[in-house]
DNA sequence: TGCTATATTTAGGTCTGCCTAAAAAATGAT
DNA sequence: ATCATTTTTTAGGCAGACCTAAATATAGCA
């Protein structure tokens, strides 16, 4: 009843709606990498099936309905995740891709003995949260990396999910999920950080630390 | 480049060439449940592709290059369902269903690590032979229960894997792969068998004893 | 052999989801 | 406040995969 396609739509739209809400037309042309005109178009299709609410030039929200059906795919994509590292062994880089096309198949069923007998796990291996069957998430607030000052420690809690080689060049440097770090030094007018991960020291751009969420211990 | 619906069809076409070949425009209609002037079309399409030769009026049959696919096909299918059955725990009539949306998904990644986790399984739940990863299949040569006669014992070799109300029947009876048996009585003119599995005797009516393949004893 | 019944193919149409190009609305800079 | 730029929407089209109805080919039987 509900398309893949559309399912697409509506993962997107929850996670540019945590930046922004409505999200634009050309926001989510951009991420789906399709024209703007479709998106237009699509975004029509989900106003009649009650999945989102638009205001004209300014974009989509998801309804109620709309974000429940979001969660439950994200909930899908990230248990795939899950099993694809902790069961079958790739490697993190290499998950999102394979959980993309996943999360579209689980039928319930699936979905409910997967999470058991992945144990129920709290987060995919990106340190994401898992939303529960019901389609609730709770997503711990962290701050992202680039904000602290030097001195500070703090517990690594969540990375990008998406970006291969971001994900390949975090995994070099150690920095993962549940990894304790300590901010060495910070450089002046948005210079980048000196950061201590275990035995070693690495040097991050700002770019890249703003996109590391991590709680302050 | 080749379509879920394209792999459908690979498939579909395999197994009823293991009956007939050329399989019939009106065979794979039915068989795909859908309208044979659309079969006919795709039939068209196959071709350019490569995939199978036509002969108008008579059928389709798969070059070795459709031969191919449709065996990675078949393969991604059975050891997902040896996924479902044996670490998810999902019963043998519900994994079929399940399988046949998953085995478009594996990539050959995937696919490589799932016969890794699973032991590399010979058969499907249903006892039907697992293609190799280059599209070879070795399909283990046997017998219809209904041809055996009273005395014989037999070991079951594999059932139908798609009908999910015959496969719970059989599941109450015991009947699986690998489990002995021994034919006691065999009622002339089309007749049902009388079967010993384990402690319990069966009678079982002729359509579904052909539908049983066995190796006698 | 000829005719009827069945099977197959062709023709024309629908729906989904994408596209480009053009029109309309919003934004922002002078 | 106006005008140029950007964003969004509308219009018209295309491809994939299905459909029904009509035309054509095959096959079985008298």
């Amino acid at each position: 009843m509900i398309s893949e396609n559309i399912e697409e739509y509506l993962e997107t739209i929850y996670k540019l709606e945590q930046d922004v809400s409505p999200v634009s037309t050309s926001a989510l042309a951009k991420q789906l990498g399709i024209s703007p005109a479709s998106v237009s178009e699509m975004a029509g299709k989900l106003v009649e099936r009650g999945l989102v609410t638009r205001e004209p030039y300014k974009g989509v929200a998801l309804t109620a309905k709309g974000k429940h059906q979001a969660l439950i795919l994200i909930r899908r994509h990230r248990l795939w995740e899950c099993f694809l590292t902790d069961v079958l062994g790739l490697s993190w880089d290499q998950v999102h891709e394979e959980a993309c096309r996943l999360e579209h198949i689980a039928s319930p069923l699936v979905e409910e003995r997967l999470a058991q007998f992945l144990g129920e796990p709290e987060t995919c291996p990106h340190g994401h949260p898992m939303p529960t069957a019901d389609g609730e998430m709770v997503v711990e607030t962290g701050h992202p990396l680039a904000e602290l000052t030097a001195g500070q420690k703090a517990r690594v809690l969540r990375v990008p999910e998406g970006d291969a080689v971001l994900l390949r060049y975090l995994a070099t440097l150690g920095l993962k999920p549940q990894v304790t770090l300590q901010v060495e030094a910070v450089s002046p007018f948005q210079g980048p950080l000196t950061v201590q991960v275990g035995e070693a020291q690495h040097v991050l751009g700002r770019e890249l630390a703003s996109q590391i969420v991590v709680r302050p211990l």
